[in-house]
This record gives structure tokens, C-alpha cells and sequence, in this order.
DNA sequence: GGGAAAACATTAT
DNA sequence: TTCCAATAATGTTTTCCC
């Protein structure tokens, strides 16, 4: 943390620059900050990396401001308002504790850099870090007494420490590892939550229970048990809900473990002075943010300053640091964990040489579809991902109405966002899937379609399921609303939060899975369907309708591409629709395929109003926003870019209930 | 005005 | 000499369209 808050003091300037690279870490108690802030500083001083930097501490400045605005702007009815609602959350909170669990975090001492260690046993006792000199993932503990930690870029950590050695990272090597670890892990808990490679979450409550043991005492077995097959030190922690036992696992980092009880009185003692930073879930700028704006540097000042924080923030970010000044965090394990997206992105030196883009776009479409296939998952939401030059990221993202997953239509979707931005010069180009068909939690492929299981979004247990965007304040009136809303739920929610509710409907049954080159089998699980690649080429001549999605009935893309050879015979005399007389000129080459994606949609419509009667009523449904015409449809043309300018921020936003 | 999608931002490993 | 990553999740704000 930087000693100086307010800059100006222009003797130091190093001390203004905020980094995340001195925040106290394990292993870095007795690091020189100040030396480390000063090479920090001038290493990256000038640099466009730099720049961008001091643009985003701007516009968190800026927000700050803005937040010290409106609590001066509130009344003493206000605030007397907004400390009722606090107050009233807060025992709702309290109710919600539970004490029954007990959860281990078990967190592997400097992972990757203890693998490498292993195997290659000169490295014993030298700083070293695993990374390349662009960025260094892990540090040993010698290394990190020079203030070299991860997440630093390597040039700066060798001007930190001219001894190190690096050493480049091997994913094989530490996932080798990771599985000997959670093999150990399987016997305390088989249900184990792991958070990376090398940290997991274990219910040990019944462990604990079966073998007559404290949590402490399984704590050391456990860990005794992980160095014995892998050779590798773990740091453990024990407490009641999964967010206190990662606050504990770094106490006595690294090879030691910390118990909390499961006992209010030692929760709140534990949690009162505990500086907020520590907390999962909030970094770098929500604890300037809370430390600037409300003054709020540990948890227990959470609770303080309730009033404030139920005034300024949303429900859900209220609600997250109220359960933290409580000390409250989950207890429950989630059935199953499904990927909502699947991304890569890779780094280069900036340039706007087109051709060099627009390859390295092909390349990432073709990992990104290789690594889709394996999983067997199609998507209808590509966001395209650029960094600039400067530093200043882009997201650009279209939903199709067709759920792809091939490289080619991957390419063709992502040239298209890539086009609108040029010319460019970028250092980073990314892209990323999500909206999954047949996700897995029970969320059906047609995305307009409303079902309960839509409706109950995830297990909560601080019951903020709702609009988090309504103001705080506001949910005493709406008592109304919750009411039905619980009255409308047959069971309590937190037992239909997970994905135990399934949809017979969207079982394997489902006609069209070959369509995305998946299925659903019946335990939830993506099963390639061998051939379906194939099945999903071939063309829907003769308005056979077997490739295409019966559900949502759509002129999709994959169709389309396929049906290049159909859409020439489309046209009379080359310019002429044969079935509507429109023409277009085969130049126009997007028109051209959006009209025969119309006429493609209408037919389909009609051959599917048809087939209705021998359907369910979930596959009938036929989303009308999805027949589109061909002046729907158009492409959205994006304003230019708006970053840079810092607008007046009238909320703030910090996830909540993030304490996986 | 409201809902969905896009854009932007924060966090963690 | 080199000059700040990759992946995923989640939350807020803005934009678009009906």
C-alpha cells in the first residue's frame, strides 16, 4: 500500500504510483516497499503500459470523487432511511449464518515454482521465478524477498533481483502434480472444489466426523498426506464457510495452517481487525475505493459504516460487504461447476499490418475451435477482444441466432468485428464463446424461452437473487414483490438453485443434437456425437430440416455457409430473388445472404407450423423476434470508441457473493 | 420504459 | 537486448430495439 495517498509530495513520485506488486504477499514480510515501489516506478515510468495505467487510476479517482459527492449530498432522513435498511439486512444476514460446515483451503506453497524445483533440485535455495520476461506467474520464496512476486512483468523482477533464474512454465508438469494432490484431496472430501491447479476447497465436516478428528488435526494429516506423495508444501486454513477458510490458508503461509472456530464470538474477533484486502473478491481498487470514500479499512468497519454502503452501493454489492463484516461466506457445495465461456487471446509486438492480424485472428478461431470440439461445445456469442497499441482494451461481441463452434464460422464472425475496427494497431487479440447451447444448468438452448429454471438464477444463500440494480433502499416497499415472489416458488429456492433441476425436455432426446455436434446424455455431461461434424455439413436441400434447430427454427449461419451453391440459384439472371423479385446485384454480397437467410427463416417457419402438433409444447415454441427480415438483421454499426473520456459515475459495482 | 445485448470493469490464479 | 500474460467469472453501465 502506498504510504501517500494524496500525490504532490513530487520528491517521491513512485509513492503516487499504485501498484498491486507491494501489496503485503506471503513471503514478502521483510521486502524494502519502498525501494521496490521506486524501481517499479521508474522502470515502467513513460512507458505507454504506464500511460494507460495512470488513465485508469483517473477515472477510479474520479469515481471516488463522485462517491464523496453523494454522501455529502444526504440527508439526515436519508441516512436515517438507509441505516433502518442496513440494520434490517443485517439480521437478515445473520440469519442466514451457518456454523455447521467445516471447510479446509488448502492453497500449494509457490506451486509452479516448487514443481520446478522438484525437478530440478539446483534450483533449491536460488531465487527463481516461473515466467518469461514479459511475466512472471510465480516466484519461489528467495525470489520474493527481493519484492519479485507474481503477476510482475520479468524485466522488472530481474532489475529487482539480477540473480534470478527463470524458468518457463510447463502446465503439463504442474497439472501432473495437481492431480497427485487432489487424489489426496478425494479422501477428505470426494467432492472437493478445486479453485486452480493448485488450490481446492474441502467440506472436511464429515471427515472430521468419521474419523474423530478437529479440523486442525485433519488439516495436518492432509497436508502431511499431500507432501508425502507429491514431495510439495501446502498451507492450509480452517473455518466455518469457504471465504474465511481462504482468509486463514494464508495466515501461516507457507507449509503452516491456521484454525478459525466454528463460533460466532471467535468470528466476529477474527474478522473485526482483518483488513479488508484480505477478503476474496476485493482488489486493488475496491479497497481504495471503501479506504478513500467511506474510510473503511477493515471488515468490522463494514459494519460501521452499513448505512453508507446500503445508500451508495447496489443490493448485491451492499450485500457483499455487509456478509463480509460478519464474517459470512458459503457453505454449500454447488453440484456441479458448468463453463460459461471458453476464451484465448494472445499477445504480440503492436502492429496494424492487416494481414498479420487478420492471421493471427485465423489462428486463435482454429485453437479456439479445436478446444470447443473437445469439449464438445457450441456457442452463440463471440466477443472479439483487442488491445491497442496503448493498452486500452475493446470488446466488440455479436449473438447469432446460431449456435457455432467450427473454426470457419468462428473466423468468419470474428473478421467481421476485427473489419469494423480498422485500421488499428493492437498489441493483444482475443476471442471468446459463451452462451453454450444446452447449458448445463438447465438453461434451455433457446435463449427467449422462460422457464422456472431461467428464473431461479443461483443458490443464494443471502437471498439477493433479485434485480441487483434496484436501489438498496428500496426493497423495504417492496416487501409486496417478495412476497409473491416466494409464493410463486412451490419450494424453497436454495433447494432448486442447483443444477438438480433439469428439464426432462433437455435430455438426449433432444432431436437436433447433431446439429452442434454434441449431446446432451442423460447425466449432463457434453458427449461428442462421432459424425455429427459431418451431418452438420450436408446441405438442406429438398427442405429436409434435419441439421437445422427445430427449437429456435432460424436461417443459421451454419445453413447458410453450407448452402452457398443453393443461395446462387436463388438468383434470376444473378440479380433477381426467384422468390420475391427483389434484386441485389451479386456485389452485395451480405444483402445477398441475409435475403436468402429470410426466405430460409420463412420457409422454415412455415414447414415448422406444420410440425407443430406432433411436438412438445417446449420445442413449439418459436421465438418470432428470430424470423428476421432482411433490413432487421443489420449489422450494428459501433460508435467510436468512448474510452478515454471519464464520465461522471453515479454507482459503483463490486461482485458479489464471490467467494467461490 | 423495459429487456437483451454489448461494452466496460474488477478480480483471481 | 528484452519493456506488463492468459483464462474465466461476474458485476455495472450503456446502447439498441420494440
Amino acid at each position: 500500500m502506498a504510504k501517500s495517498e494524496s500525490s504532490g509530495d513530487t520528491g517521491r513520485p513512485w509513492q503516487s504510483y499504485h501498484t498491486v506488486y507491494t501489496n503485503a504477499k506471503a513471503g514478502m514480510e521483510g521486502v524494502d516497499k519502498e525501494k521496490v515501489q521506486r524501481i517499479v516506478y521508474e522502470m515502467s515510468k513513460g512507458s505507454k503500459y504506464f500511460e494507460n495505467e495512470e488513465r485508469k487510476e483517473a477515472y477510479i479517482k474520479q469515481k471516488i470523487e463522485n462517491m464523496q459527492d453523494q454522501i455529502a449530498k444526504l440527508t439526515d432522513a436519508d441516512i436515517s432511511h438507509y441505516q433502518k435498511v442496513a440494520d434490517k439486512r443485517i439480521l437478515e444476514l445473520e440469519a442466514t449464518r451457518d456454523l455447521t460446515r467445516i471447510w479446509l483451503h488448502v492453497d500449494m506453497d509457490a506451486f509452479y515454482a516448487a514443481v520446478e524445483t522438484l525437478s530440478n533440485p539446483s534450483l533449491n535455495g536460488k531465487p527463481m521465478a516461473v515466467g518469461s520476461m514479459s511475466m512472471i506467474s510465480t516466484a519461489n520464496y528467495e525470489a520474493r524477498r527481493f519484492g519479485v512476486r507474481a503477476a510482475m512483468p520479468g524485466f522488472i523482477a530481474r532489475k529487482l533481483c539480477p540473480e534470478l533464474i527463470f524458468v518457463p512454465v510447463d502446465f503439463k508438469k504442474y497439472t501432473h502434480y495437481s492431480d497427485l494432490t487432489r487424489k489426496v484431496f478425494q479422501n477428505y472430501d470426494p467432492n472437493f472444489m478445486a479453485a486452480s491447479l493448485d488450490e481446492a476447497y474441502l467440506d472436511i465436516t464429515n471427515a472430521c466426523y468419521e474419523r474423530d478428528a478437529t479440523g486442525g488435526e485433519i488439516a495436518e494429516e492432509l497436508r502431511k498426506s499431500v507432501y508425502e506423495e507429491t514431495g510439495l508444501t501446502c498451507s492450509a486454513g480452517v473455518g466455518p464457510n469457504r471465504l474465511l477458510a481462504k482468509v486463514c490458508s494464508d495466515i501461516n503461509k507457507p507449509n503452516g495452517q491456521f484454525v478459525l472456530p466454528n463460533d460466532r464470538m471467535a468470528v466476529m474477533a477474527f474478522i473485526s481487525s482483518l483488513p479488508i484486502r484480505k477478503i476474496g473478491g476485493i482488489g486493488k481498487v475496491t479497497e481504495h475505493l471503501l479506504r478513500d470514500a467511506f474510510g473503511i479499512v477493515t471488515c468490522e468497519e463494514m459494519l460501521q459504516n452499513s448505512g453508507f454502503l446500503c445508500a451508495l452501493f447496489s443490493r448485491s454489492s451492499a450485500d457483499f460487504f455487509l456478509s463480509v463484516g460478519l464474517g459470512l461466506g458459503r457453505t454449500d457445495t454447488p453440484e456441479v461447476k458448468l463453463r460459461k465461456s471458453i476464451s484465448n487471446e494472445r499477445t504480440f509486438s503492436a502492429t496494424d499490418d492487416e494481414a498479420f492480424l487478420y492471421q493471427k485472428l485465423a489462428d486463435l478461431a482454429e485453437m479456439l475451435s479445436v478446444d470447443m470440439k473437445k469439449e464438445g461445445l457450441c456457442g452463440r456469442t463471440l466477443t472479439l477482444k483487442l488491445k491497442t497499441a496503448s493498452f486500452e482494451v475493446r470488446t466488440r461481441a455479436v449473438t447469432l441466432q446460431k449456435y457455432i463452434f467450427s473454426s470457419e464460422d468462428i473466423l468468419k464472425h470474428a473478421s467481421k468485428l476485427l473489419k469494423a475496427e480498422l485500421p488499428i494497431s493492437l498489441r493483444l487479440i482475443g476471442m471468446r464463446m459463451s452462451q453454450f447451447s444446452e447449458d448445463k444448468d438447465g438453461t434451455p438452448s433457446d435463449p427467449t424461452q422462460k422457464t422456472l429454471s431461467n428464473f431461479i438464477v443461483t443458490g443464494d444463500a443471502t437471498g439477493s437473487n433479485m434485480d441487483d440494480r434496484t436501489p438498496f433502499g428500496s426493497d423495504l416497499k417492496d416487501e409486496h414483490f417478495r412476497t409473491q415472489l416466494k409464493a410463486s416458488l412451490p419450494i424453497d429456492n436454495h433447494k432448486l438453485c442447483h443444477s438438480d433441476f433439469r428439464d426432462p425436455l433437455e435430455s438426449s432426446e433432444i432431436p437436433d443434437a447433431g446439429n452442434c455436434n454434441c449431446i446432451l446424455s442423460y447425466d449432463g455431461e457434453m458427449k461428442k456425437c462421432d459424425g455429427a461434424l459431418n451431418k452438420s455439413k450436408a446441405n438442406f436441400e429438398g427442405s429436409s430440416l434435419d441439421n437445422v434447430d427445430k427449437r429456435t427454427s432460424l436461417p443459421n449461419d451454419e445453413a447458410v455457409s453450407s448452402s452457398n451453391q443453393k443461395e446462387q440459384y436463388l438468383w434470376v439472371d444473378d440479380y433477381k430473388c426467384l422468390l420475391c423479385g427483389v434484386e441485389l446485384p451479386p456485389s452485395f454480397v451480405e444483402e445477398r445472404q441475409e435475403h436468402s437467410d429470410f426466405h430460409l427463416a420463412e420457409r422454415l417457419q412455415k414447414e415448422e407450423s406444420s410440425n407443430l402438433r406432433n411436438l412438445t409444447p417446449k420445442q413449439r415454441f418459436i421465438p418470432t423476434d428470430k424470423i428476421t427480415s432482411p433490413s432487421q438483421n443489420r449489422r450494428k454499426k459501433h460508435k467510436s470508441s468512448s474510452t478515454g473520456k471519464y464520465l461522471p459515475i453515479d454507482t459503483f459495482f463490486v461482485k458479489s457473493n464471490r467467494n467461490s
